[in-house]
DNA sequence: TAGTGGTCTAGACCACGTG
DNA sequence: ACGTGGTCTAGACCACTAT
């Protein structure tokens, strides 16, 4: 520390290296307030733009986040959560095996037809009606994800009548319609996290989301339902057994 | 456009709204050169730093990337490459199927003690050696993921004579040493892109990272290779069938 | 009132790409 | 040689927080 040597790599970029790696030794602590701006500027002999690009960059690396007023301060990182998925496993009993208390909350649901990548997904003619559900998903009470689930409405005549004091939709698939949909494939990707996402999962910005499209079927063999889950990337892995 | 009038918000912000506007009328086409940063300055007079400051927050948002001593250019979405992940698949065989050109380079390798980490997911010994590949994956020469592999080296003897011209792992492991791995898990997470990544992929900044952590077994059974690809969020989506 | 981060100006030199 | 974006200095004023 104290001084920046190498010349072919910018100041700015060993600046972060640096508070990179005491964050990651410990020597600054989470939610610990790291020195000043001004007193970067001094320990390093660099002008304050340069200390600025530095942090702004550990911002967006995601160890650090400022308050205005106050400094900079060792951001906390949320638990994982190792989310296992598999041909039959679903996300209440996922969370009962690993111990972590869930809540889930069903922030809307609508009956009406499928858009036409739905349609594709669940192989429909024309003009079928669906239900279509969002539902917010805790974790230990942190907002884990939204996943929005598209279910044929013929395999759930009147679904509407369970959704008060919903509590899991696989309990209500398995109460009122006897049967458990198993999955045949999930399709994973790095997105980042748009308006809603921030909002629904009340995260702070630049946090990635891992976007998970998942297809269920019937145990009949018919496609059932299209799930995409929008998960905090910070918060979870998921894990994939062959 | 040609001032800014807002006292309540950032002169920068209101630039960002700006460009990003003529960016979604179609005023600024992919592709397209935006003027230079010194035209921007003349226009909206105000210095060149706000206008940096502009350039980078809309550069985070995925709109433009900018090119040293050429300019700022909208950005092009790059194309999906759907990667399928099972049991058997491999990068190599994979991109066959879906008939897009690829290429693997070694950007390093060495011998030596697994770390801690390594050693418990491939159920190791104290001290047992591995072989560790820096692997750099092109889909239709853009770069497209770095694989980090840890290779058991008692099932690889002398590993290092075939790694000149280095084509594909898999292809060494049959035709070398007669066996291809197979699956056993593999763990998907969503994170932000460290300044290794950026480097070696070229990316421009803030793009998410789909991290894949992959163990695979010998036929015959025992852990043989765990490897962690690192692959551009908006380039890829990675498909599992159950 | 003092210290902090947020915004901004006016300069400068460098590395890179194109003519 | 020139224009471009990338890095950097030396200052300034503001908004916010703490005391």
């Amino acid at each position: 520390m104290f001084s920046l040597k190498n010349d072919n790599v910018p100041g700015y970029l060993q600046l972060v290296e640096d508070i990179v790696d005491e964050i990651k030794s410990g020597k600054f602590t989470v939610g610990e307030k790291i020195p000043s701006e001004t007193e970067l500027c001094h320990r390093f002999t660099v002008n304050r733009y340069t200390v600025r690009q530095a942090i702004d960059k550990v911002k967006s690396l995601g160890w650090l986040e400022t308050q205005q007023g106050k400094g900079s301060y060792v951001k906390a990182k949320p638990p994982l959560v190792c989310y296992a998925i598999s041909g039959q496993t679903r996300f209440t009993t996922n969370m009962q095996q690993v111990g972590r208390t869930h809540q889930s909350e069903l922030l809307h649901w609508e009956r009406g037809v499928a858009t036409e990548p739905e349609k594709q997904m669940l192989c429909l003619a024309v003009d079928e009606q669906i239900y279509r559900l969002e539902i917010l998903r805790y974790v230990e009470d942190m907002p884990f994800s939204v996943t929005t689930s598209v279910l044929l409405a013929a395999a759930v005549p009147s679904f509407e009548q369970y959704l008060d004091h919903f509590k899991s939709l696989y309990q209500i698939l398995e109460k009122h319609y006897h049967f458990t949909p198993v999955r045949v494939q999930s399709t994973f990707q790095a997105t980042v996290a748009d308006l809603k996402d921030t909002t629904n999962l009340k995260m702070p910005v630049d946090i990635p989301i891992l976007k998970i499209e998942s297809l269920m079927a019937h145990p009949a063999g018919y496609p059932v339902e299209y799930g995409v889950a929008r998960v905090r990337g910070d918060a979870s892995r998921c894990c994939v057994e062959f």
